[in-house]
DNA sequence: TAGTAAACGCAACTTTGTTGCAATACTATT
DNA sequence: AATAGTATTGCAACAAAGTTGCGTTTACTA
């Protein structure tokens, strides 16, 4: 097992074969350590102070978690994308709740979100996406 | 019976007891004759001509018509909204599904989504999105 | 028909994300 | 350990989507 979430990142990264840099480290950490999906401002934030990362960064090394599936992007109803470490074995049936007052976003980890009724014709489902919508438990 | 969308789009929005002005009238009917949920651009492209509307405008008229629920906002993976006329009776149970490639989106209002399962505590659930995302006829 | 507040149109601004390019820093190799 | 080469980074400028302020026009009311 590993000591801390630092590492677990560097091995994650090392195994892909790319270059295990100070950003990508901090911030596979970041979201490994988190149980959330967190926004690209909240990742600024918590990288504040003098390790700070330029804004363009933080988006392509975000960008590059999503493509090598360390992560996943979801959209909610204020437009902004939100990244959450992938840890579940089967990515394709995320389920989120959102806050409508907040606006945070979690994981229902244990729903899996089904469809089983019609589509159109010719239509071919690949994913499916289950959001439900309330007040978390501060702001309920 | 109405025998235009037109004609339809105005009464509702007399209803309301607010302005009907020409934009109002025709942007809801343009919904109400579509049959998918459609973006800012579409709709302005196909206000062009003469009577042309202008970007804020048209930005207002779609808040105002969600406002008075005639109309509903998806948001989908490209972070563009999508507006819809509310046409069924049950409108907090939505269900889209989203073409991956073209990224049009359409309703599945024969589906309700539904979710039974647990949240955690504090929690309260007020609205259930459900998105089923694959390749449309034409992009299949 | 005239008065008036609600809508509109324009210009400027904000937020979120992207692109091009020169500077920097990983990694492999010597 | 030093070096070289290229993958990343940082900066500046750009782009798309949406918002705000404010003076002008328009739809409704009297």
């Amino acid at each position: 097992m590993f000591i801390n979430f630092q590492e677990r990142a560097e091995a994650m990264i090392r195994r892909t074969g790319d270059r295990a840099t100070s950003g990508r480290v901090r911030i596979l950490a970041l979201l490994l350590a988190e149980h959330r999906a967190v926004t690209h401002h909240e990742i600024e934030d918590r990288l504040g102070g003098e390790y700070k990362l330029d804004r363009v960064t933080l988006y392509r090394v975000l960008e590059w978690l999503n493509e090598k599936c360390f992560v996943h992007r979801v959209v909610s109803d204020d437009r902004v994308w939100r990244f959450r470490a992938n840890v579940e074995t089967h990515p394709h049936h995320h389920a989120h709740f959102e806050c409508t007052r907040c606006t945070q976003v979690i994981c229902l980890d244990d729903l899996k979100a089904k469809y089983d009724g019609p589509l159109p014709a010719g239509y071919r489902s690949h994913e499916i996406e289950l959001t439900v919508k309330g007040l978390c438990a501060e702001c309920g």
